[in-house]
RNA sequence: GGUGGGGUUCCCGAGCGGUCAAAGGGAUCAGACUGUAAAUCUGACGGCUCUGCCUUCGAAGGUUCGAAUCCUUCCCCCACCA
């Protein structure tokens, strides 16, 4: 049982109460586990799998996870960012949602030992007089407890009434599912202990809390989020995971592989020491990047990604597999060069084409473009370039 | 309800009748250097049929040869007072 409690404890930042979560595995059956993801962002990060991790790992010691859609929560928005009130979704959307979640998740989860929940079925029932009373249980000023509403409310950032409500909603669904322990990350410390009040309120026994770290985006400053730009999708073609990977910084490169990789810590930290002692990073973050495609893709997929990013970067290639494009000609005997690389989807307007040229980031055919007016006759066929990363090879009808 | 301060290009933030597609910073993109690292340096950073033209400064009107800048109405935000 302590090695179980180890392996819980492993990569997470805290866990709330360590004696209560030995008094309820000592009991042998399986823990209900809730956590619970926001509806409107269904296309999951390597962030995001931090915490997914964490409940493969839990759920292959034979634990039961509730993996909670917060439908009924989305329509108030997690007040933890500057989120305004939301649009509630409709059912269709969310049902759409739910199925690109689920659908990436159980690349990680097992589906028969996931139950899939909504809080929509208990909060649709939820009336005006329970929400008084739900809300009667807390007072403003244990609100303001909370870390962000506190620096809101102290630096005069409006806080509406109703994202005082998420914190109680999101508790009242640890009462619901009779959860013994909840998963969340830091910021989502006072959401989770609310839930243990709450279950207590309600003459539950109060769920355990554990809280992972959140994972730095790729600029290695703000946390990974889509909206932020700084993310690696789950869902990303092979060649973008890997080279996203490599891109991250040395630095950087160690809190991923500490919260990503599935190696154990005694292999990651004789990877630490050969680095101090002169080995090349690269070869580590080479080694991680194939270790998560495969994780999304498959072995062989990795082995591509791997082939095609030492061709096309160490030895200056043009990719085998690009996109190719048809194009119609404009001009009675061609197509420019700047609409070309904007209807090929290289740039977002010619403009940018323009300057791209004038920067010297552009490339037909592997040589570079200087000429702005270059007018690419009918029945041309070229492998257009705009910087490192983006290809597609044209050809003019 | 009252008083005061605001809404500027992806973000922050200058500008307060012409020299404004709008300072500066951040983000981003490209180039150099590399391990497509990072850091650093250089350049770009509304759109187009691009030595010119068109559209932007909360919205709609108006004044003016000319408005992001002045006036009117409206919408929204913030602070203080009640």
């Amino acid at each position: 049982m302590n090695e179980q409690l180890n392996e819980i404890k492993r990569g997470a930042v805290e866990l709330l109460v360590e004696d209560e979560l030995k008094q309820k595995l000592s009991l042998r059956t399986p823990l209900r586990i809730k956590a619970g993801f926001d509806p409107t962002a269904p296309d999951l990060h390597l962030g995001h799998t931090v915490l997914i991790n964490k409940l493969r790992s839990l759920q292959q010691m034979g634990h039961q996870i509730l993996f909670l859609i917060g439908d009924f929560t989305g329509m108030i928005g997690d007040p933890t960012g500057k989120n305004a009130t939301r649009p509630p979704l409709s059912r269709e959307a969310v049902a759409e949602n739910a199925n690109t979640y689920t659908e990436q998740v159980f690349k990680i989860l097992d589906p028969a030992r996931t139950e899939v929940v909504f809080n929509s079925t208990w909060m649709g029932r939820f009336g005006a007089a329970d929400l008084i009373k739900l809300a009667a249980t807390h007072t403003v000023a244990r609100m303001l407890e909370r870390d962000d509403f506190y620096k809101r409310y102290t630096s005069g950032y409006p806080i509406a009434i109703h994202e005082f409500l998420y914190p109680l909603i999101q508790g009242y669904d640890s009462v619901a599912l009779r959860a013994d322990l909840e998963l969340g990350g830091t910021d989502q410390k006072f959401n989770l202990l609310m839930g243990r009040e709450l279950q207590k309120h309600f003459g539950q026994p109060p769920q355990c809390v554990l809280m992972m770290p959140l994972l730095e985006g790729l600029d290695g400053v703000n946390k990974m989020s889509k909206s932020l730009g700084n993310y690696v999708g789950i869902n990303e073609a092979p060649n973008e995971i890997f080279g996203k990977l490599m891109s991250v910084s040395d630095e950087l490169m160690w809190r991923y592989i500490e919260l990503l990789s599935f190696e154990p810590l005694t292999i990651i930290n004789e990877w630490k020491r050969e680095v101090s002692e002169g080995r090349n990073p690269r070869d580590i973050k080479v080694r991680f990047a194939r270790e998560i495609v495969a994780r999304f893709h498959s072995k062989a997929a990795a082995e591509a990604a791997l082939a095609d990013f030492e061709s096309r970067f160490r030895q200056g290639r043009i990719p085998d597999n690009l996109t190719e494009v048809r194009l119609e000609a404009t001009a009675e005997n061609g197509l420019p060069i700047a609409q070309l690389l904007k209807l090929a989807g290289l740039v977002p307007s010619t403009s940018e084409a323009l300057r791209q040229i004038a920067g010297g980031g552009v490339r037909l055919d592997g040589e570079k473009v200087s000429d702005k007016g270059l007018l690419l006759t009918r029945g041309a066929s070229v492998v257009a370039q705009v910087g490192k990363r983006k290809f597609a090879r044209v050809t003019i009808i």
